[in-house]
DNA sequence: CCAAAAGTGTTTCACTTACACCCATGA
DNA sequence: TCATGGGTGTAAGTGAAACACTTTTGG
């Protein structure tokens, strides 16, 4: 099956933007490369897209490799494929994101064998390639959406409080809110389970701990509810 | 620079879903295959990606090789990387889609040395490779886009009426809109400009034809404006 | 004068916004 | 008892939705 382009194919890489949200600050997960180019400079992790695997393997697979994560929330958002992007030669890369609950899998990360540290996003290193470009897609796509489609708990711990979630929202949207018209809308959606616990050791009243109806989501989506914060 | 995956890298292609509207009728611009494999099939225009070309030019290009179209909105879509997609071999496809101004376009791209021709999106032929996929997700796409961003007027003629215009997006949110409302709403924004001229050779009144004002939009974006139907 | 579409205002209702105080808890 | 954040209600304003008739023009 020879073929005409066979001799001067781009390389297919996938990268992986993975956001983390920490104590009311949205962080990134990196890792510092250990050979050329950009040897020593932090980048997306990411890697090669086996011939046999689709792409959104190939990231889940990256991630797992690179950093020891896995179920977490992915999904798809550009393809990079300036031509002068890797200095070695053409290299096209598949973008994705994700969205992990910090609170599981924090040190797992920090601790693996390649150097992979969470960085605050507004704190960056200098980065590999044209990953700065890629991360700044990844936050536009992660703002602009986060308003329509409840990401935002992809974010927390299965059980949150509704102070919690509002930080995560002013974080991401870079903007105030206000803490009583947030409640009233969040909970007028009627996604939020209330459970029967609260937050621990905090030195004040302690907050309830709500969850997400993942089930009640999808129900009300198929009768055309859409979320909108 | 030899590399480890270079025997057996993934080719690379675009593929551009096309859009027109017509006389009330979303379109859609595809061309028949004359090779194997789906020989006859109609598919979407598209085609490998030069190793020193970017993404987007390639989009551009294939669409001025295969269609005869320069000058459209593009915009990236998706990119599709199912390891079966090809029957041939692994073939990962970065999809664009383009919207036309058909009025201007049409004849040109019906009669092309390819055969191309434009379909209602509401009743396509069967299509080569997974390119349903690829119109799906491009539907979807513009119909969650064109709420949120100016889109519309890139599939009229310069000048149009206001029900041109409604019936646009009528068609392309599948779903009536008042006309009292619409026109209200639409006039408020304060980007369209009434031209002095009305439509011609109408067996009724005639209506105001009006133009998009690309300069007033880029303005009020960015103080913060944003468009919402 | 008839057919066809252009064009236009008002009321109702829902939702968003702005805003401030009391409560529960742990230190 | 104090500091800290948790939790709540209401009024005003804004924008969306619903709705029907008159005007213009060509045939």
């Amino acid at each position: 099956m020879a073929h005409t382009y066979q001799y001067s194919r781009a390389a297919l890489t996938v990268d992986c933007v993975v956001f983390g949200f920490d104590e009311g600050d949205l962080k990134l997960l990196l890792i510092q490369r250990d050979i050329e180019p950009f040897e020593g400079r932090w980048a997306l992790p990411g890697g090669f897209v086996h011939v046999e695997e689709s792409l959104e393997d190939a990231a889940l697979r990256e991630l797992q490799e690179e950093t020891g994560l896995s179920k977490v929330y992915l999904e798809q958002l550009y393809t990079f494929g300036q031509p002068d992007r890797d200095p070695r030669e053409r290299v096209v890369t598949v973008a994705y994101y994700a969205l992990v609950k910090l609170s599981s899998h924090s040190v797992k990360a920090a601790t693996d064998a390649r150097n992979a540290a969470w960085f605050d996003v507004s704190d960056l290193p200098r980065l590999a390639f044209d990953h700065e470009n890629i991360i700044e897609a990844a936050l536009l796509r992660l703002k602009g959406k986060v308003r329509y489609e409840p990401l935002g708990f992809e974010l927390l711990p299965p059980k949150f409080t509704l102070t919690q979630l509002q930080h995560l929202y002013e974080t991401i949207l870079e903007a105030p809110l206000d803490k009583r018209n947030f409640r009233k809308k969040i909970l007028a959606m009627d996604l939020l389970l209330e459970t029967d616990e609260i937050e621990q050791d905090v030195a004040h009243r302690a907050a309830r701990l709500y969850r997400f109806d993942e089930g009640k989501y999808k129900q009300l989506k198929k009768k055309g509810f859409h979320f909108e914060l």
